[in-house]
DNA sequence: CAGCATCCCTTAAGATACTG
DNA sequence: CAGTATCTTAAGGGATGCTG
């Protein structure tokens, strides 16, 4: 599985793992992107909902956000027939298979605030 | 482990998960760190090699990114002792700790590819 | 409510030149 | 080689107001 290690680095094996993570980057891209993908791996969302979940984001962002990920096909996007109008977000089927992406992503950010905290204790002896 | 589908969305787990992958995203967060780590994650690399490794980049914005990596104990600094002087970077043992989230992305990425050749595939007939 | 348009400011980031 | 400094441009992104 893992290369020889060392003076491996330009083997073409690697650089096409490296144009592989730039790929994903490439749909990931922005800042915020994953975190709206992060909040719809929970279950659907209107937009107001999204806002209010993706701390930080603005309107325009999300909107703009939201648009390159349903012509990347990740989300889809459903418009309901109610008085004032509302839009609900979900991930299509191929978006849910960022979900290992992502649950490595909460696994780590756990440990992390982990670690953190026993850095602090640590100093404070 | 899954929640009860809908309308957890405000929930206290959800929450925490949201948390967690912001977390990540903050240490992970620029255009370039994830792509420099997945680059180190095949072995040490000089600067210059970095630089030929994460295609784009400049000089500045390595520099910058490996700092940031730096001082979040991602990635360690050695400067060798070596005529025109070379400095090597590499993964710390907690660096190396974003290996899985970089093999998820390399699996996606790879995925990706594959689909998007099917979908010209499927347009072309 | 969803989301586009406009205005405007801040940050990101490229190019170039320079130093130990 | 490994950066730093400086300058400049492009992009990111906030605020507000408006429409279906």
């Amino acid at each position: 599985m893992m290369e020889t290690r060392e003076k491996t680095l330009t083997s073409d094996t690697c650089k096409e793992k490296l144009r592989a993570v730039q790929d994903t980057l490439d749909v990931l891209g922005g800042k915020w992107k994953i975190a709206i993908i992060s909040a719809l791996s929970f279950g659907k969302l209107r937009f107001m909902e999204l806002q209010r979940e993706v701390e930080g984001i603005g309107a325009k962002m999300l909107s703009k956000e939201l648009r390159e990920l349903e012509i990347n096909g990740l989300i889809s996007r459903h418009v309901c027939n109610t008085k004032p109008i509302t839009v609900e977000y979900e991930l299509s089927v191929y978006g849910k298979t960022l979900q290992n992406i992502i649950n490595e992503m909460i696994n780590w950010g756990i440990n992390h605030r982990e670690r953190i905290k026993e850095q602090c204790h640590e100093q404070s002896t």
